[in-house]
DNA sequence: ATACATGCAAATCATTTGCGCAGTC
DNA sequence: GACTGCGCAAATGATTTGCATGTAT
């Protein structure tokens, strides 16, 4: 039972870990510290910071940044796509088949290795819409 | 000849919106404020900031946010993609037809409005795969 | 004249980091 | 025991803002 790379286990990790992944907000730092207080509440912001490094080095999280200011996390499972609403800020998955042979169309414009692509959606909600 | 919004000329704003015209580089506040600093020696990194606001909201710019901490500026003409160098962080345009149906497709789910979407492509460029 | 813009410096805010101690392997 | 992680507080770095003055209309 190896540890990838010299980690080792420890409860703050855990507890951001999975406080991420039951939930569908995309939280940033501060949300998922405020969160992770309750179950230790000596926990600090900075160990916040620096699992969520941590865990998005693993590959378990990853880091997402609309320009806010503030960036966001998400414990994906699957590769998928964003909807963000210009009016209130959420952030929704789209459950969209994502298309992997996107990469290979523009392979030949970038003359390099496509890795991946990331496609977000902008536009209103349908609570947002509701509102007025 | 009226402008938008009780918005004054000022050299610094042209300067700014005319050196980012004049770069495929997409860069950064720092970046425009030493450029511009050579006609403008006594320009502020602040009203850098300021007129970048100003141009976005205009319409005249894009800001753009890859998570690297620094927000990035483009004054596109048109809509495009980009290409992202998870090397050297150099940030190139995508000259592909951009899919305006591409919204559509996810409107039935976001059950909202959809505007615009972004599309970023991640990978290695040649000039990297070069140097290895 | 009046509103908008500037330069400067201080303030803010998210994120990072150094340090001495604690937990894991 | 050696190494990794923690809490705390201070540091950093990008961006924002208050204010007195300058500039455009």
């Amino acid at each position: 039972m190896e540890q990838i790379q010299g980690t080792k286990r420890s409860k703050q990790r855990e507890r951001i870990f999975v406080t991420l992944r039951r939930t569908r907000s995309h939280p940033n730092a501060e949300w998922i510290y405020e969160r992770v207080r309750h179950d230790l509440p000596k926990i600090s912001l900075g160990t916040v910071y620096r699992n969520l490094h941590v865990l998005k080095n693993q590959g378990k999280i990853r880091e997402l940044d609309f320009g806010e200011g503030t960036r966001r996390y998400d414990a994906f499972t699957h590769d998928h796509y964003h909807f963000i609403c210009e009016e209130c800020g959420t952030v929704k998955d789209l459950e969209v088949p994502t298309q992997t042979d996107i990469n290979e169309r523009v392979k030949t414009i970038v003359q390099g290795v496509v890795h991946s692509h990331r496609l977000d959606y902008f536009g209103v909600c349908s609570d947002c819409l509701n509102k007025v």
